[in-house]
DNA sequence: TTAGGTTTTG
């Protein structure tokens, strides 16, 4: 007879010949067949198979008294072995009938009972266990142990507690709307029930029910088991659970399905998930995500490197780690560094984050957002992300298995992410910038700056410079609080050194829309050929009447190659002067008049060289006539801008960068203007606008030189030559500062 | 034993 499973009490349903044994009477060689035992189990050992091929299962069954021999071994054998292993469970009531007595090789070790039972089929035992009978909510009492079934309305994932186990609070609900919010603990963290979203059902076995605070509390006792399940309506239904035996019926499948249309309509299960695109400043939030990178801070926080696939609206911080303290594919971080986000986790959670594996899938539960800029750089904000310390709210993490739903659908999305779309802009992922910022900003002496000239001068505090008399020359040493423009592309202007204005750089609209204006009158053919240029004239297809002339500067009445020619072009569009702009050494846009070919106006580039614009000062040129142009090709001609400029009579404008530096070192502050062609950054101004590498070094520069979200305690150093000068600004006199002999050092560059 | 739901202030 297989193992039965019972309502009630097992031993109602026993033949009423049977008496109950106690083990204080058990003893070998006295006649069991008309005796049972009942106890609970308090341990059961996992199915096996003896060296015969006999299915073996042992458990430990405790009499309930107090007796110092309480507890007894009991073997199961054969096809018995097999039904009790499936359905028995820790604190389980049991009762074993039809048994032998044997003496147990193991009492000295285990202190049990010196004898063990040993129970087979084939010798008529009836093993009974009780069947599981779940409470409703509603109807539960203090003192008992009970199994339930339940929505869980609120979780906190499995956190360590100051004790020895792992803890979790849930609170659950059932169609009853009574709900009740049970403490788990277990040293496993498998053992408690593996929740992963407000709304999964759980089904709980041999809770203890007691009172606390005048309402009813759920806490684990001796052979608490749970299994979970997801709530959505319709999902296959698959208990998650870390024991491999456990007892599931037709029945509480059902049940599962009664609940879960039940928490549908009567829970609100649409917790505050977001993905990183949806990230709001001051904002709670569930995240599911991937870590790729972690790293120790300090010994109250943690960092953890995640992404979700999706890119953050907003800037994010980085936080600063020595590079031998960030465990993770570097490779990796750098290619995803435009997706990832830092997040740091606080006091209880590190010992937590610290066990986490890379690249395993993480939800992090109520991760705050917070918005925040830094003190050097006030306009500039950023999100910070946040795992606060303490459990409330559910605030925690959670390693979710590759087969969760919620993971299958993640890991499908990164696969269709196309790295390239969110790596503009930087071409240093922030990893190598930090390290770089950490390991010079370690060394006390170092300097991001350095001088070119003036060494010989000794430093001078800031307070001192600004109560000194103007004009003079120090040296200072100081940390760069903030700088404008922001947007670096800002700071590139045209300057005239002759009547020292400065001008913003024309757009290649304004340019465009001089040469649509040029190609509307057609090119005059008188003016075509002469001793110095050979000329050219194309139709353009299907675009009316437009043609395109073009004139080759010639050496000795001989044409020379393309890429030492300079050419001169009537009715070019901005894309075609580009195209030719990339074959021919110089091209100067001209038009023409009844009697020459002239240039254009000075708010277009006189003169193209390569992806560089040269612009003349419209205020200090003197334009001469085009043939002025013929002197220099008489000669052996390089084309020199400087030379083209000069014999056409133009003032040159020249690119420079301007921008104002914030400047601190503790003494004081001052703002210095920094006036640069190319020497500071060892970038060309001229260069800076059409070359987007340039573009991105410079931007690094500035993030080593003033790495937003920085205190400026950790700001780096700069060693400065500054001046001091006089403007007058109507009838008011300003000091000024400017930089000067001052360059990024090349370790930076 | 631990925690016993109800957001840190980094």
């Amino acid at each position: 007879m297989p193992v039965q499973v019972i309502d009630g009490a097992p031993e109602t349903l026993l033949p009423s010949h049977l008496q109950k044994v106690d083990l204080k009477y058990l003893q070998m060689g006295c006649d069991q067949a008309n005796k049972y035992f009942q106890g609970t189990v308090i341990l059961s050992y996992p199915l096996t198979k003896l060296g015969n091929g006999t299915e073996f299962f042992k458990i430990v069954l405790q009499e309930n008294s107090c007796s110092k021999t309480s507890t007894i071994n009991v073997l199961f054998f054969g096809r018995l072995a097999d039904d009790c292993g499936k359905v028995v469970h820790q604190g389980d009531t049991m009762v074993v009938a039809g048994f032998n007595v044997a003496k147990s090789p193991s009492a000295n070790e285990d202190d049990r009972h010196c004898c063990h039972l040993e129970v087979a089929e084939d010798a008529g035992s009836t093993p009974v266990a009780p069947k599981y009978t779940y409470t409703p909510l509603n109807h539960l009492q203090g003192g008992t142990i009970v199994n339930l079934y339940g929505a869980v309305k609120f979780f906190k994932p499995p956190y360590i507690s100051k004790g020895t186990d792992y803890c979790s609070v849930v609170t659950i609900v059932d169609q009853s709307n009574v709900k009740l919010t049970c403490t788990l603990f277990n040293g496993n963290l498998d053992a408690l029930p593996k929740i992963y979203k407000i709304g999964d059902i759980v089904r709980f076995h041999r809770i203890k029910i007691r009172e606390y605070n005048e309402q009813m509390q759920g806490i684990t006792g001796i052979g608490f088991a749970s299994l979970t399940f997801d709530g959505t309506v319709g999902a296959p239904i698959v208990p998650r659970t870390s024991s491999k035996l456990y007892s599931f019926t037709e029945e509480e499948q059902k049940t599962i399905e009664e609940l879960r249309m039940w928490a549908a309509s009567n829970l609100s299960v649409c917790g505050p998930t977001a993905k990183l695109s949806g990230v709001q400043p001051m904002l709670f939030f569930d995240l599911t995500c991937q870590l790729v990178g972690k790293a120790e801070v300090d010994g109250s926080s943690f960092l953890l490197k995640v992404w979700d696939g999706t890119k953050c609206p907003y800037p994010s911080w980085k936080v600063l780690v020595e590079e031998s303290d960030l465990e993770g594919d570097k490779v990796l971080i750098h290619r995803l560094r435009n997706l990832i986000v830092d997040i740091l986790v606080y006091d209880n959670h590190v010992k937590l984050a610290k066990s986490l594996k890379v690249e395993s899938f993480l939800r992090i539960y109520s991760l705050h957002t917070k918005q925040a800029s830094a003190e050097n750089q006030p306009d500039v904000s950023y999100v910070e992300f946040h795992l606060h310390g303490g459990t409330c709210y559910g605030r925690g993490i959670r390693v979710l298995p590759e087969n969760n739903p919620d993971v299958k659908e993640l890991k499908a999305f990164m696969d269709s992410v196309n790295l390239t779309e969110s790596q503009n802009v930087e071409s240093m992922s922030s990893v190598e910038l930090d390290v770089i910022v950490s390991l010079l900003n370690s060394l006390y002496f170092y300097c991001f700056t350095v001088l070119t000239d003036h060494q010989h001068l000794d430093d001078t505090a800031l307070n001192t410079i600004l109560n000194s008399a103007v004009p003079q020359q120090y040296r200072i040493r100081a940390k760069l609080r903030t700088f404008k423009p922001q947007k670096l592309y800002q700071s590139v202007k045209l300057y005239c050194s002759k009547c020292n204005s400065l001008q913003e750089v024309p757009d290649g609209d304004d340019f465009d829309l001089i040469l649509r204006d040029c190609a509307a009158t057609a090119p005059n053919p008188e003016v075509h050929n002469s001793l110095w240029y050979h000329s050219a004239v194309w139709d353009t297809e299907n675009q009316g009447q437009r043609k395109i002339a073009v004139h080759f500067v010639k050496h000795d009445e001989l044409l020379q190659e393309p890429e030492d020619t300079l050419i001169m072009v009537q009715g070019g569009t901005l894309k075609e002067i580009r195209k030719l702009s990339r074959r021919f050494k110089c091209i100067i846009p001209v038009r023409s008049t009844k009697e020459d070919l002239e240039l254009l106006d000075l708010s277009a580039p006189f003169l193209l060289q390569g992806k560089i614009w040269h612009y003349g000062c419209k205020q200090c040129s003197n334009q001469k006539t085009i043939q002025s142009l013929s002197s220099l090709a008489e000669e052996e001609p390089s084309w020199e801008p400087t030379e083209i400029a000069r014999v056409l009579g133009i003032e040159p404008l020249q690119y420079v960068f301007v921008m104002k530096f914030t400047l601190d070192d503790g003494t004081g502050a001052l703002d210095a203007y920094l006036f640069d062609y190319e020497k500071f950054f060892q970038i060309p101004a001229s260069e800076v606008l059409t070359s987007s590498l340039l573009q991105e070094k410079m931007e690094m520069i500035m993030k080593i030189l003033c790495p937003p979200g920085t205190k400026l305690d950790d700001l780096p150093w700069l060693e400065c030559c500054i001046r001091s000068y006089n403007v007058k600004d109507g009838m008011e006199q300003q000091v000024c500062y400017q930089i000067f002999d001052t360059m990024v050092a090349e370790d930076v560059i």
